[in-house]
DNA sequence: CTGTTAGCGCGTTCAT
DNA sequence: ATGAACGCGCTAACAG
């Protein structure tokens, strides 16, 4: 293996001489710098993570917390695009991706508690936006930095990244109205009450009374009661979802009960292939990726020059198809 | 933070004794390391990873390798469980989860090649089933012991973690022939021809062959095909696909065309909720967080005593449900 | 600007 | 059975 105690000898310099080159360190001259990077990169010489870890007393390591299985969304491609976006974004800073992901709490903390403490992991992403979280209890308790995906209703200093689900909401409703026609529209929404789920309801009730349009809106939780309000809203003649589950489920009741077809609906963040139903399904892209990407930003906006100021909050823009 | 030698020093003893100690040496007494054992769990004691990695030489770290997203099968949803599964079988070993994912197979050979080179990660896990697979050449080339999820077409030796896809095939055609007495019954798999669909459609066609039933098998592509398909074969009541995408998607277009309802239907590995159809839904669990499991039992293996034979391969049991 | 030296925390010789 | 000393690969403090 190719230390850099080789590459000091190869370049006749001593070792502190290749550190202080292969780092960048002003206290050089930019001649024999660029000579031993030169250097350096033809042999192939890649440091030890282990070792600039244990001198560092830092990992160059982000822990990315998966929600425990009782708070997962069934929107898992969400996840895959979201990791692809923070280790693509990652490997540019030659930093890696550590996973916690856990069926208990308990254990999940355990996890992180682990990274932190044997790790000596101290950045972190948070796959979900928390109420009152022990994970972020314990992180900012220790003073370590971490970028929530949503908005955290915890506490206002947390850094996040979301899409800025007021404007998608009214985007969505807008071209459900407009593009779409729809005169009689209902938004369906899980029982959980998710802050996005009511930052988009108020994007909706927002145009409904722009339309003039009486806005009209379902929990889907209990069927009994779902088949009970579209009984007595044979009017609804569109669909605005929270997500592609809701819609697709909230539309096969209306089918069994009316037998209508071929519904406009829009709905958010595609999670289900084309082509899986009949009904007329648009999508608000909220580009996961890039939101796995501006987390990263975020959360290595305190290495940013300082004139340009450090953001807590970055919204990523969506997009109609 | 606490270092060994602060544990050494409580305990009245010198730095390597306390690391027999604490790695369980047997070249020590059993009474001074109890104790020390006692004290070290007592004050909290954690040895930092990169020291230990640094001397060893090898990280305690897993590198879980993604398939890039033209590679994705459609059982995305799969992944989330298989990470759990692993994670938790790694968190009792004392490892560490770290991910290899991007869009292009360059880039993710570069992130595997950094984590062997400069992270000193020995084991990896691939999501994957790989034909004939760069990053599969690389870890086999450099020795590294890693396990896949799926059967590799690549090379006889290489360890894997599968389900039984012929059984479940028997098993689920056997379901959807006797428990729910369909008699005309339709395989419908996609256009690439997996490994996994191929043993899952001989399955059928054995139960097929035993309940003196034609096997009839449609590729869903071009839909255009299928509805062709569909049209020449009116006398199906019953489906079996490889995946829950599959098996919705063909129902939608035989509803599409003869209105028939509440069609039985057997597919695999649950990953659309419950309620989303009104299908006849039922689905071979194959249990993804016991594969992930698996896969590290499998990929440790070498550790066990010698006298367990190491196998080669772990298949998971299915469920119907 | 560069070289020498001393650690980072831990495992492991080599003595005793 | 235990302790002293060295080294893993690298960075940083201290000289010059």
């Amino acid at each position: 293996m190719l230390t850099i105690r080789d590459i000091a000898a190869k370049a006749g310099v001593s070792v502190s001489t290749a550190s202080r080159a292969l780092n960048n360190n002003p206290r050089i001259s930019v001649a024999t710098r660029k000579r031993i990077q030169a250097l350096a990169a033809a042999e192939g010489y890649r440091p030890n993570y282990n070792a600039k870890n244990l001198t560092a007393g830092e990992a160059n390591t982000v822990g990315v917390v998966f929600p425990t299985a009782d708070h997962t969304f069934p929107e898992n491609p969400f996840y895959i695009d979201l990791l692809r976006g923070i280790n693509t974004e990652l490997m540019e800073r030659q930093y890696v991706l550590s996973v916690a992901i856990s069926k208990t709490q308990d254990e999940l903390l355990a996890n992180v508690k682990s990274m932190v403490t044997q790790g000596k992991i101290k950045r972190f992403i948070l796959l979900y936006a928390h109420r009152t979280d022990p994970i972020a209890n314990f992180l900012r308790q220790n003073k370590l930095r971490f970028v929530t995906i949503g908005q955290p209703v915890d506490d206002p200093t947390d850094l996040f990244v979301d899409n800025d689900n007021l404007k998608a909401g009214i985007g969505g409703a807008s071209y459900l109205l407009d593009q779409l026609a729809v005169t009689h529209p209902v938004f369906v929404e899980s029982t959980h009450d998710w802050a996005y789920e009511q930052q988009r309801r108020e994007g909706y009730e927002r145009m409904a009374a722009q339309f003039n349009v009486e806005p009209l809106t379902c929990k889907l939780g209990d069927l009994e009661q779902a088949r009970a309000f579209i009984t007595r809203h044979p009017e609804i003649n569109g669909i605005m979802a929270t997500d592609d589950f809701n819609a697709i489920e909230f539309y096969r009741l209306i089918r069994e009960s009316s037998g209508a077809n071929h519904f406009p609906i829009v709905s958010f963040n595609r999670s289900l292939p084309v082509g899986l139903t009949d009904a007329n399904l648009h999508s608000v892209d909220l580009y996961p990726e890039k939101m796995g990407a501006a987390t990263v930003t975020l959360l290595f906006s305190d290495r940013q020059p300082l004139e340009s100021a450090t953001p807590r909050q970055i919204t990523i823009p969506y997009e109609i198809k």
